[in-house]
DNA sequence: AACACCCCCTGTCGGC
DNA sequence: TGCCGACAGGGGGTGT
């Protein structure tokens, strides 16, 4: 489910509930999530605290006082929720027992943190110190959409020569880390670029980014940025770890406006949905050239 | 090496 | 109303 903005929104929910506090206990309600929970997972957590709560991607990472990272993934459809007894700033508590779905409960103080994931794509792993960034999920992660991160010269250097479709090269997390199909079909939109170009064409002929490849980054940050400032999409029942709900989804263009007039002023342009790689794209055929 | 496909799992929604 | 297939924000593994 969760893509950077969303993941973004989680981490700033859970950061002040998890910064500075010790893990008192953790509760698994099974063995496994898409993979098994490492040895030992429950008692290596137990006691540490958990200095900072970061992201790189769409993984959560915390950064725990004996240098192991904590690395949490909500894969398609996880999310946390908080339950505590003394209610602070936003977020809202209802103690309660573990629901449907329901997989981890970390226990810091007064507080319960709960992940619950009905398909259980998302995992979480215990990453040891001095060990994260050469870790599998890790060291191979691409350029931030973020300023100073992903810039036009490299992404021009990553897609020249790339002879896979452009929607592709943008999900492919080796390159672009963070961003999923909502985001590269809302970008791709915006830089009026087609989903199906080969992703090196839009490079110019000596490697040099051009306009095609400055528009798209402009166009990805600007995206990303609005929907962090937004909080994130709220689709079926995703919501931020306060309870509140995402707002992005509202300003989306095309991602599930499959049959809608296109947004921009000039076209007249019918929003279609086709598949690629097995996953929906949806664009304005008439001005994503 | 680089791609394209399939799969993991559960819930929801639309069509009949 | 009920059933059934299609599809869903991710990404790892396999086969070409």
């Amino acid at each position: 489910m969760p893509e950077l903005p969303e993941v973004e929104t989680v981490r700033r929910g859970l950061a002040p509930v998890m910064e500075g506090r010790r893990i008192d206990a953790v509760a698994l309600a099974r063995g496994d999530l898409r993979f098994p929970f490492p040895e030992r997972f429950a008692e290596r957590l137990t006691g540490r605290r958990v200095d900072t709560l970061g992201r790189r991607a769409k993984y959560l990472v915390g950064a725990l006082d004996d240098g192991a990272s904590l690395v949490m993934h909500l894969g398609m459809s996880g999310s946390f929720r908080v339950e505590g007894d003394d209610p602070v700033g936003t977020f809202h508590y209802a103690r309660g027992k573990l629901a449907a779905h329901d997989h981890v409960a970390f226990t810091l103080g007064d507080r319960r943190i709960i992940y619950n994931d009905p398909r259980r794509f998302g995992f979480m792993t215990l990453v040891p110190a001095g060990e994260l960034d050469a870790h599998p999920y890790f060291a191979s992660l691409g350029m931030e959409p973020v300023p100073g991160s992903l810039t036009a010269d490299r992404l021009a250097e990553a897609l020249r020569g790339k002879a896979t479709p452009l929607k592709a090269a943008l999900l492919d997390q080796t390159i672009i880390a963070g961003l999923g199909n909502i985001y590269v079909c809302e970008a791709l939109w915006r830089a009026r670029l087609s989903p199906r170009r080969l992703a090196g064409s839009i490079v110019r002929k000596d490697g040099t980014a051009g306009d095609r490849v400055s528009r798209l980054v402009s166009s990805i940050l600007a995206v990303i940025a609005e929907a962090v400032a937004a909080g994130g999409s709220s689709l079926r029942d995703y919501v931020a770890a306060d309870g509140s709900l995402g707002m992005f989804q509202h300003t989306f263009a095309v991602y599930d406006r499959e049959g809608d007039p296109c947004q921009r002023n000039t076209c007249s342009g019918v929003v279609k949905r086709i598949v690629q790689s097995g996953r929906s794209t949806f664009f304005c055929p008439v001005c994503q050239r």
